[in-house]
DNA sequence: CGGTAATTTGAAGAGCCTCAACTAGGGTGG
DNA sequence: CCACCCTAGTTGAGGCTCTTCAAATTACCG
């Protein structure tokens, strides 16, 4: 059993802070989380917003440092998994061994389509293509959740996401909802029409089919 | 025997184009390369500067669809790995797997610490980061550079990396060369003050060590 | 040496930020 | 049960950063 301890965590919980030491990952049960950087300045990057199934903190069982500050934004549940566990995996599943490879490079293609999003199209598009990423990757969980995306991040959340102020995301949602895009309620919002939402923003989504083609035979 | 064919590659060659079939990887062993992202509207994002010694291309051996655009700054050599290489180093290594699984963190990490600086920090901020992590990452490979950096990049590239127009960055670089920060040769920079450059951008090296105390014995 | 790419500088305007005030909800304690 | 507070959202005005457009200058390459 590779995975070990289940534990509920409460909404504003840091399961990691920057400077904390190297240790293991966690699996995110339900709830959602999210991954950021501080600055010198006090404001933050949100690096990644973390859905259930997610695994977290992977910087940081690698690396000797401590990275990113992992804190939750509902209540939910995780389950950790130590640095032991992973050494084992690597020694023991080459194939296991692989698909975190392949997992890791989703994810560090993911953070190169939000570096282009913030750092080639303005607030709108940037604000669009966060919606839709949150948007499809939730589905993947839930395919019947048609077009409604539940979104417990705070409008501050969401600037501190696609490097904005609070003021500007509240401008640009409007905007959005004005144009017929977006219909926006109590800690959710409607998508009304995607194929808009992804031609302002330049979107395309990673999260199809990574290629296990190429991944070592399960044989053992 | 890993690697395999050495290729010179000049200027501008395109080793790969962003919708190309997934291949292999390669070891960029002299000469610089750039990855970047191409948007909707034409311009484009640079997700790495590489440098000799780096693995590009490594999104495109792992996942399916063709991913980023790999193009020479400079003429150099590179040597390709292919992906049934790949396979069995995963099969076959399992130290040499985590390290890759490691050497992928620190990537990911690096494009985090991009994030917040695009995000996050103004012009001046961005180029001093990038300047400061380009001259860290050439110094790993050269300790006696001193505080010159060799930099084959136009005034365009570094635009396309931190997110700005290049009028931008030369106003940027020559307020940075007024204040006796840098100063500016051809083809070359020189940091004069490196400490400063930190402060203003908040710049923390990441490639220090990275901690290897976890990973599966070298065994066999 | 001619031609093209890269850098430099200016002026004007757009986009986003800052500051500030006000509104709405949700929880807490009296 | 209501008064209060604290957080989150909303809206306006003004200013600064960065972009755009344009032109001139310099460096590079055949």
């Amino acid at each position: 059993m590779l995975e070990s301890q289940r534990r509920a965590v409460s909404r504003g919980t840091m399961l990691r802070r920057e400077r904390d030491p190297a240790d293991g990952l966690w699996v995110l049960q339900s709830g959602w989380a999210v991954s950021a950087l501080g600055m010198p300045d006090g404001s933050r990057q949100i690096t990644k917003v973390h859905l259930p199934g997610d695994v977290m903190g992977t910087p940081g069982a690698a690396l000797s440092g401590g990275t990113e500050t992992v804190s939750m934004l509902t209540g939910g549940m995780v389950s950790t998994f130590s640095r032991a566990q992973l050494t084992s995996v690597f020694r023991d599943h080459p194939r296991l061994s692989a698909l975190f490879f392949v997992l890791v490079q989703v994810e560090r293609l993911s953070l190169c389509d939000r570096l282009a999003s913030i750092g080639r199209t303005d607030a709108r598009a940037r604000i669009a293509a966060l919606l839709l990423d949150l948007a499809h990757r939730s589905r993947l969980a839930d395919p019947a959740m048609g077009d409604r995306l539940a979104l417990p991040m705070t409008q501050e959340d969401i600037g501190d996401a696609v490097g904005l102020t609070a003021v500007h995301v509240n401008r640009m949602m409007r905007v959005l909802a004005d144009e017929g895009l977006i219909e926006r309620e109590a800690g959710a919002v409607r998508l009304l029409d995607e194929a808009n939402l992804a031609r302002i923003s330049g979107y395309v989504s990673r999260w199809s089919e990574p290629d296990t083609s190429w991944l070592p035979k399960p044989a053992e």
